[in-house]
RNA sequence: GGAGAAAUGGCAGAGUGGUCGAAUGCGGCAGUCUUGAAAACUGUUGAGGGUCACACCUCCGGGGGUUCGAAUCCCUCUUUCUCCGCCA
């Protein structure tokens, strides 16, 4: 959410970037929104004003009754009848004003920073770094949803059995090889600098609206509704709300965090070839990295971010793309966005392994995520995450670009974790 | 799940209807002293709104209520602790 008083202060900017986004009715929402600030403040002002007099009736009351002079305090009394109930009204006023423009702020997406680029679809995506041949594959190459009944190491339909589509059950090596993987990545990262933890999988209401998933992506998460609780789409959600209202101070900086969990999306309305095998889940496993930074340094640690996926994938020997993503594809929360996708030989398609984002002070407005600068004062942090990485498309891209006819070739990195160097 | 107790500033801990945004201690920051440090002493030290700046307003776990006036009384929710039950 950005702030009103940035909104107010910075109406152009605003507009500009919302373009880039391609947002419609930008002006109108632009308008309503200083519209409500204005009205807000000024219903405010009113309401503190009359406040501010009863107060001080209370207080003269209080001092007659003291000093015995009740017939004077009961006059006060009846004066404060009126505005008791003008108190009562301005009250109302200002809470539905101030609903209103929470509302409206809720509309409105993060602004890009100045290097997205324009448009509005993947298509306008800036690939800006290729690594990685693209293997020739034998005759006979199979899609990764094969290789896996193959070797018998993903199943389906037995996932289907016990949840529905989207639930795979892995099997044997497939197991094995999920589990190193896990534990490679957490290494990675943990070697980088990025502090392990573990999350609860359920998150609340407050931590969903903390990070931005409600009230923009309600449909998107599976929500339990006995306890009111949401099962994590992403680490993102638990790790980056540990630092829900919190005042840090700036030596705190930077806070680096990474863990795994499973993430669960709903995927309404996704179906269709592009949802075969692995390459989109209702639940997936993920490596997360979360930083929170000083507002001065958010992009160099994005880089940083970005740099340090790179070298996972680099490591890993999977031919991937770094996109920076354009104001049209890019999340509602976010101000800048690399997108990695390791490319699906056998599918003969991109898959995006990783979403690597600086939201600026977007997510932090909302979880009140603030430091002490050197004046004293309170001030937004800035909050960056990436995945690093997300596990089934790895899966799937190991699994097409390592096959050979003699079986699926581990990378060399990971044969330690796993304890074999053949899937056949 | 049942019974009881509790929730106050970074922490500890007073405060049970008005003078309380809140005593006191610790911690933090600044200063005096010192070659420097420690100790001691002095001052300062919550967040948000609002204002050019003041004034002023809100916040004592969350929400609602009683009252001219609520940290303090009532209702409700949440959380923590103790006891019982259940249990990986």
């Amino acid at each position: 959410m950005l702030q009103v008083a940035f909104i107010r202060e910075n109406k152009e900017t605003v507009l500009k970037g919302l373009a880039k986004r391609n947002v419609k009715n930008a002006e109108e929402l632009v308008a309503k929104t200083i519209a409500a600030d204005e009205e807000r403040r000024a219903t405010q002002t009113a309401s503190d004003a009359i406040l501010a007099d009863l107060n001080k009736l209370a207080k003269d009351i209080g001092q007659l009754f003291k000093a015995k002079e009740v017939q004077k305090a009961e006059v006060l009394k009846q004066k404060t009848v009126v505005l008791k109930e003008k108190s009562k009204e301005l009250a109302d006023k200002l809470q539905n004003i101030t609903t209103e423009l929470q509302e409206l702020l809720y509309l409105i997406p993060n602004i890009p920073a100045e290097i997205v680029p324009a448009g509005n679809s993947a298509e306008d995506n800036l690939n800006i770094f290729q690594k990685g041949e693209i293997p020739v594959l034998h005759e006979g190459a199979l899609p990764h949803w094969e290789l896996a009944k193959k070797y018998d190491i993903i199943d389906f339909e037995l996932g289907n059995k016990i949840t529905g589509a989207g639930f795979p059950v892995y099997k044997g090596k497939g197991a094995k090889l999920q589990r190193a993987l896990i534990n490679y990545f957490l290494d990675k990262n943990t070697d980088a600098g990025y502090d392990e933890v573990q999350v609860p999988h359920f998150v609340n209401e407050d931590s969903a609206y903390g990070t931005g998933q409600l009230p923009d992506k309600e449909g998107q998460m599976y929500h339990d509704a006995q306890d009111n609780l949401y099962l994590i789409p992403t680490a993102e959600v638990p790790v980056t709300n540990i630092f829900r209202d919190v005042i840090l101070k700036e030596s705190d900086f930077p806070l680096c965090k990474t863990a795994y969990t499973p993430c669960f999306r709903r995927e309404a309305g996704s179906y269709g070839a592009d949802v075969r095998g692995l390459n989109r889940l209702h639940q997936f496993d993920k490596v997360e990295i979360v930083r929170i930074e000083h507002p001065s340094k958010s992009y160099e640690a994005l880089d940083g971010m970005v740099n340090h996926v790179k070298e996972i994938l680099t490591e890993l020997n999977l031919p991937f793309r770094i996109l920076r993503l354009c104001g049209g594809d890019m999340g509602f929360t976010s101000a800048l966005t690399y997108d990695f996708e390791v490319f699906s030989t056998a599918q003969d398609r991109w898959l995006e392994v990783s979403s690597v984002s600086n939201f600026e002070t977007f997510q932090a407005n909302r979880l009140k995520l603030r430091f002490k600068n050197s004046e004293g004062k309170s001030e937004l942090a800035h909050t960056l995450n990436g995945s690093s990485l997300a596990l089934p498309r790895i899966l799937a891209g190991l699994l097409e670009n390592c096959q050979t006819p003699e079986g699926i070739k581990i990378p060399k990195v990971l044969i330690p974790y796993c304890g074999f160097e053949l899937i056949n």
